[in-house]
Order: C-alpha cells, then structure tokens, then sequence
DNA sequence: GCTTATAGCTACTGATTCAGTAGCACAAGG
DNA sequence: CCTTGTGCTACTGAATCAGTAGCTATAAGC
C-alpha cells in the first residue's frame, strides 16, 4: 500500500514535494473527496458514513479514513465517528471554487453535447 | 478503460452526477493535475510534456490527454503541440485556493511533523 | 451467562487502472 | 537513403480498487 501522501515528499505523479501535488495525490484517491464531501453533515459513525458512500467497500473506506487522519483532515472521537478538523473546514471551502468552475464546465458541456 | 467523466452522468465514486464529482474524477486521475500544471507553461510537443511529468509513461499521457481534450480543457494544434483552452486556464484560475490550502496544510505538517 | 445489536475493522478474491519498455508510421532535413 | 523528431500503440507486470464475508469488542436485554 503506498504511503499517505505528505507535502515535502515524493508522491506518485510527482516528485517535486509541491505541496499540491501531495494534496492532489491524497484527495485524488478514490472516494477521499466524497468522504470529505459527506463529512460536512457533521460526525457520524463509520458505518453511516459508509452508507452515505454507496456503500463503498469498507476496506477503501478505511484506507481513506487512515490517510485523511494521518493528513490532520478527519479527526475520530471514539464514541462520536468521524469528523472533519478545522484543517477539514478549511480544505472544504478551498475546494468551492472547484465547485464553481465544474458547474460552469457542466454548463457549457451541456450546451456543446459532446460526443 | 473506464469512460471520460462527464458533468451529469455517474462517475468512478459517485453516481450522483454532480459537477464536482465528475471534475474530481477526471482531474484526480493520475498525471491529470500535473499535465495541467505543466501546461501552464505554454503549448509544448507531446514529448516534451512528457518530459516535464518526469518522463511519464506514454500510455497514461495519452489517454490523459484524450480526456482532456474530451473535455474541452485542452486543445491540440497539429505541428503547435498541446495547450491549454480557456475552459483550461480558468480550471488552473479555480485551483489556485486548494494550492493555497495545501501550502498552509504543508506549514502546518512541518510543525507538527507527523510520523 | 447468553443472545442480540452496533461499531470498527481485517482477510481474501477478482477487476480495473497504472507503469514501463519497445517500437511503429509519418514528415522534414541533409 | 539515413537521421531526427513527433504522435502514438502494443504488450507485460505491478499497484490500486471493488466486493463479500466475517472477526473482535462493547453494551443492552433477559
């Protein structure tokens, strides 16, 4: 299993240490941004927040828990589940802008009909 | 070979069909971000990209590439090589907060120097 | 104590995706 | 013809993900 990806490191696709190319290579992992996306309901148990994933397979699941622990982005209060930190909150709202640009991508897509 | 992720339909995490997650999908493929990133650099040749992403196997430049292009993030101009579109420069515009996150996310990382 | 239920997680198997090397077809220059 | 450069494909093996089953521990009910 390959490392969580940490800034200052080589990560896979990269191996320059930017500090993005950690991010990207940690958030770009399966399911991770849809874990962080259904973290911003508040705490909840693993195995609700499974089922908010599609039931997603535990294993993933737990990898991606791991790596977003280890990165200081999800906290686990035993008893409570998981939530996101404050370096969590802040990841979230760094991602809006991405939000923004995708639904204008989606837009545009809509009116080129590509394929 | 799993399909383009399109804005609308169901993606690789997520049958939701929200932008973001089709964003996240397709720029969270490997060597994706780092394609983007090097192309910021202006148009540039096939291999001279390659070059840039650390002599990056051709196979996932290429279908990296085909999915950009799908996607109207980049274009390609016989004998001018691969450049970015405006679709292209304004992504690279939404990600700049999440390279600001990240560079943040670092500081802290070498504060605490987790591990 | 024994059953039932939930939570967190691990083991195992098979599918998908990525990585790495080689090499093809084409065009320009000499 | 021979070399150089470009865009790309084939093929093989490795890493990662997906899907199902089930284990351990804690707590409640009886």
């Amino acid at each position: 299993m390959a490392a969580t990806p940490k800034p200052g490191a080589a990560v896979r696709g990269s191996r320059t240490g930017r500090p993005i190319m950690a991010a990207l290579d940690l958030l770009g992992r399966r399911w991770a941004l849809r874990v962080l996306w259904e973290l911003r309901h508040g705490a909840q148990s693993f195995r609700a927040l499974r089922a908010r994933c599609d039931e997603v397979s535990p294993t993933v699941l737990n990898q991606r828990l791991a790596e977003l622990r280890d990165s200081g982005i999800v906290a686990h209060a035993p008893g409570a589940g998981y939530a996101l930190s404050a370096e969590g909150e802040s990841l979230l709202a760094a991602l809006a802008p991405l939000n923004d640009w995708a639904a204008r991508w989606a837009a545009k897509g809509a009116r080129k009909k590509r394929a």
